[in-house]
DNA sequence: AACGAAGCGGAGTGACCATTCCGCTTCTCG
DNA sequence: CGAGAAGCGGAATGGTCACTCCGCTTCGTT
């Protein structure tokens, strides 16, 4: 007995389709949240919503989907604050954190997704793992360089950023800035005291 | 012809259920937030759903109701800051913040309502508004003693209060106090520097 | 070209909720 | 005590969604 174990590949046309219900998803998810509909998407894709669902199960994977796409782009930019951490370590930790909170002040519907338990994704993910492995390192250095208070815990960090982002505020308007008033605020309470 | 203005009192046992299900509504709404259906709360408070919408309208409206007794706790919490900020403004500042939010942890329903906007009741009522006047007296009076950050802004607060309750974590669980470390970590980032 | 597999659209299904309706019950006032 | 007004319970309604099904269409291989 011989079980298929390699997905096959898709057909051109289903290839297409598949990213443009992924595309209208970020769209959609990004500007009004989890709220958007299955049809709603559909219709954005300029697809049927048998097509959405031939590809993605449930509501959840197509959101797992859009989410995982928004980890790598995390990772990226921790990956970078790290690279830039040797010549100051809390500018790199502070930048890295006002990067990803303007990421899911950008993305309302991935910051619900991951704040939320609705549509929390088994965190057991190499992206995610290594994200919160990327964070831990960024800490780690500020703290050693005695410039991050010592008590400040990874673990915290995505659900402050989650926070903040919800505060609400546009990325463009400086009159409607609150995430970036309080991450400002909040890097100062992290900045270790002399 | 004659309009009737005042509100006709309620039979006695009507009186009785309209309170028993506003505990019954509190109850829930702390323990489950909005997701709780109209069905559950008549359970709960052991009427029939018909009896729940005599006395409120709609779920906007019961919701609204219990809202407001929050915020009356909260003005209470408030005003007494204000009693005890002659000695230590931003001590009084900071211990109304810590304990708004405390109440916010323990009524996950109202941080909800207040946050969200779907609930989010017309703001121009008095308690509301005499609640932001308390808190920008403590906010002045901290600044003007110079131990606030003078950029810190009244209306930044609710949110603030309302991201941070979102943080998760118990009242009494010592190991699940992200919401504490958040708060201290925040104040120590609004408290003026030398 | 031609055929079978893969894909497609979108009406239909079932579950879940807020809200309504109405026949019966319980107060309350004279 | 005896209306009848005020309340009551809970089945029924209507609307919204995620998700399914199936007859028709398109792709890609021979």
């Amino acid at each position: 007995m011989v079980v298929e174990l390699v997905a096959p590949v898709l057909r051109a046309d289903a290839a297409r389709n598949r990213a443009l219900v992924l595309a209208a998803a970020e769209r959609l998810l990004a500007a009004r949240g989890l709220e958007v509909t299955m049809q709603e998407i559909a219709d954005e894709a300029g697809v049927g919503v048998g097509t959405v669902f031939r590809r993605f199960a449930t509501k959840d994977d197509l959101v797992a989907a859009v989410v995982e796409d928004r980890v790598h782009e995390m990772l990226t930019i921790a990956r970078d604050a790290i690279a830039r951490s040797e010549t100051g370590p809390f500018a790199a930790f502070a930048s890295c954190f006002v990067a990803i909170t303007e990421l899911h002040v950008r993305h309302r519907g991935v910051m619900e997704a991951l704040a939320g338990t609705e549509y929390c994704v088994p965190v057991s993910n190499a992206a995610r793992v290594e994200l919160r492995e990327c964070v831990a390192e960024l800490i780690d250095r500020a703290v050693a360089a005695g410039e991050l208070r010592p008590d400040a815990r990874v673990d915290d960090i995505p659900a402050l950023v989650c926070a903040i982002s919800r505060l609400g505020g546009s990325i463009d308007d400086p009159e409607d800035d609150a995430w970036r008033r309080a991450c400002d605020i909040f890097l100062d309470g992290l900045r270790a005291r002399r």
